[in-house]
DNA sequence: TCACATTTGTCCGTATGTATC
DNA sequence: AGATACATACGGACAAATGTG
């Protein structure tokens, strides 16, 4: 699995770099270069630094990068170890959740980068939509109406929506924007809705499921404007539902 | 995800936390509440175990994670340590770009993106923009001039230029993600100019100087556009520019 | 249920490289 | 140039977790 003899032609500076980022460096051109895919197990810890010659804490940090890369994820005991994953967007996520944490994103900003964004992938979306992406919303919008006859929120459903709606645009990258985007507003809600169970009685979860239901509206909506290509009538119900969702956090925004 | 007696509720696990996050995150609490900021020097590795009552592996599993975060440097030889410093977006952008490799984004997805996005940063900067951002980016315009009148390429100059529009915006996520878009492209111009160098003789160094040339051009007029709040103007030069870049990258795209 | 092997998590001691004074 | 302080790295050891027989 691990190639002795390195044919490459890249010369790497032995110097600036240290050990472990060389050995994270290799097995990331690994994966990169399909060699190493996802599912994929890695050697143990031991093993690693027998084949690349450096010590157990080496390999320990240079997995600690990867990681946090989510190129691999480490599990436990017998038969456990490094294995290959792709969990690259949950990460970025992450550090976008870390830096609005640092005040560097005001939800101001994010939720004004969010409606310009969306009308952008909307607008791709209307062309670029297929049989396959409409079932997926359609599934999507089965699941939350399903959800709130239990009387029971579809915040993850409401979210996931729009994940669909950036991949059935079949631009990757706005995939990984979207994603980053929803991460945040995700982790957003929760602290609103915290605020909201410590102030308020459980008056407020009838209104939480009238709210949500009325999402659920506006995604039926917008999910019918793209079926007969209205692009206008989309972006219209687009606006009004994000303008709805800016309304909510409104309060929050210091 | 699956019909489960359990609402959706993120359990999040109890002991699965190592010890090493258990620190990064109490470091990182700090930084959040503005405890400790950037420039302070956090204590040695030697101290850190000291103090947590852990071994210095575990510290300095610890810093690597709190190292790929963006949110300490670690700095060798006496007087240095670890120092808290805010490198974010810069890992942020990182992320991206292993995403690009992982998710194997386009170049057709990400010009496209980027023309879809700059359009929307210009429509804000129009209105956004202050004396010191007009500052900034006639100082770029400078250098940039500067290294064209020494038959230098200015590609870093030429990329700050579009980070600059962005923070002329004052949306911090639109820089996050300018940041990462020129990061992709920096790294693609780099491989395509690999094979240009290996193909051709120094002739197409003259081409290459004559494009970058223009290229300043083209970011001169955008700038005297947004000046005079001519956001039709602006849109139409950057998207005419932005197309030559297109056309330059399309014989690399498979 | 009970060992047992495997692998990660953690700690310690020691040595070396490196930057600063 | 030497001393100092720190990160970097190695190897050994044991504990904890996890799957298998």
């Amino acid at each position: 699995m691990f190639p002795d003899s390195s044919p490459t032609i890249s010369f790497t500076p032995l110097k600036s770099k240290r050990a472990f980022e060389e050995i994270s460096a290799e097995i990331k051109r690994l994966v990169f270069q399909g060699i190493l895919k996802p599912g994929d197990k890695l050697p143990s810890e031991t093993e690693l630094a027998r084949q690349f010659r450096v010590g157990r804490q080496t390999v320990r940090e240079a997995l600690r990068l990867l990681e946090l890369s989510g190129i691999v994820a480490i599990q436990k005991g017998s038969n456990g170890g490094p294995v290959i994953k792709d969990r690259i967007l949950a990460t970025i996520s992450s550090l976008m959740h870390d830096a609005f944490h640092m005040k560097k994103i005001s939800i101001e900003e994010l939720t004004v980068a969010r409606c310009e964004f969306e009308k952008v992938v909307l607008k791709y979306v209307i062309d670029t939509i297929e049989e396959s992406d409409i079932k997926s919303l359609q599934y999507n919008i089965d699941k939350a109406k399903q959800k709130l006859g239990n009387n029971m929120l579809a915040i993850e459903e409401h979210i996931e929506f729009h994940i669909l709606l950036a991949k059935a645009s079949k631009n990757h990258f706005f995939v990984i924007v979207m994603a980053s985007i929803m991460a945040l507003l995700r982790a957003l809600l929760c602290q609103v809705e915290e605020n909201l169970e410590s102030a308020n009685d459980n008056i407020g979860y009838t209104e939480r499921i009238i709210r949500s239901r009325n999402t659920l509206i506006y995604h039926e909506g917008i999910i019918h404007a793209i079926i007969e290509k209205k692009q206008d009538e989309a972006v219209q119900l687009l606006e009004q539902h994000l303008q709805e969702v800016r309304n909510r956090l409104q309060p929050f925004i210091k």
